[in-house]
DNA sequence: CGTCTTTGACCCGCGC
DNA sequence: GCGCGGGTCAAAGACG
């Protein structure tokens, strides 16, 4: 359970959607609209909003392209990422050692901050946790996930903004070798 | 019974 | 070399 404002609620995965306690979500999910523009997409949002793509890093600052503002509401990562992927950073392995240069050729990493009183927001893809971390100076966890696909090298970070925990800080790292958002 | 989560241990890079 | 912080592994447990 997550505690804020006072109330508390249930941070799900979408593993949870068969809970029977499923309506404990109830007013959770209203879109927070902060822009008179997005009234044209606000059908789209689901139970969050995007508020902006954030510098992590040394990354370059971009601004949003607001034609991709609607996929980005639909959290489809592969398409935020493969658009993106010609103008936005790129990790380059400088380290290459061995033949370990194979899987850390080029890196494309996006990442979200959205409004959203739950974590695990549901892109359509599934991803399995395999780590979790205090980090330091953030009362929040981060939470560790990869592409249930195998074969996949897709990774994708999930913690709260520890500046307004209102926010939730989504980092997606690599591109989907795989077709769909629904693999299974 | 297979899949996913949990969680401490482990690894590694980096700064001192 | 050592400690720290971030990222990952993997055994054990939970769960459907």
């Amino acid at each position: 359970m997550y505690e804020r404002d006072g109330r508390e609620f249930s941070l799900s995965s979408s593993m949870d959607a068969n809970n029977s306690s499923a309506n404990m979500f109830d007013g959770s999910y209203t879109p927070i609209l902060d822009s008179p523009d997005s009234d044209d997409f606000s059908n789209n949002l689901i139970n969050f909003e995007l508020s902006d793509i954030f510098e992590i890093d040394n990354w370059p600052l971009q601004q949003p392209d607001p034609t991709l503002v609607p996929h980005y509401s639909n959290y489809a990562a592969n398409q935020v990422v493969n658009t993106r992927s010609s103008t936005t950073y790129h990790e380059e392995s400088n380290n290459n050692v061995g033949n370990s240069s194979e899987r850390r050729e080029v890196k494309d990493k996006v990442a979200f901050r959205t409004l959203s009183q739950i974590e695990i927001l549901d892109d359509g893809y599934k991803w399995r946790k395999y780590g979790k971390k205090m980090v330091k100076n953030s009362p929040n966890p981060r939470n560790y996930y990869r592409c249930s696909v195998e074969g996949c090298p897709v990774k994708k970070r999930v913690e709260r903004d520890k500046e307004d925990s209102r926010y939730v800080i989504t980092t997606y790292e690599g591109v989907h070798n795989h077709q769909g958002p629904s693999p299974l």
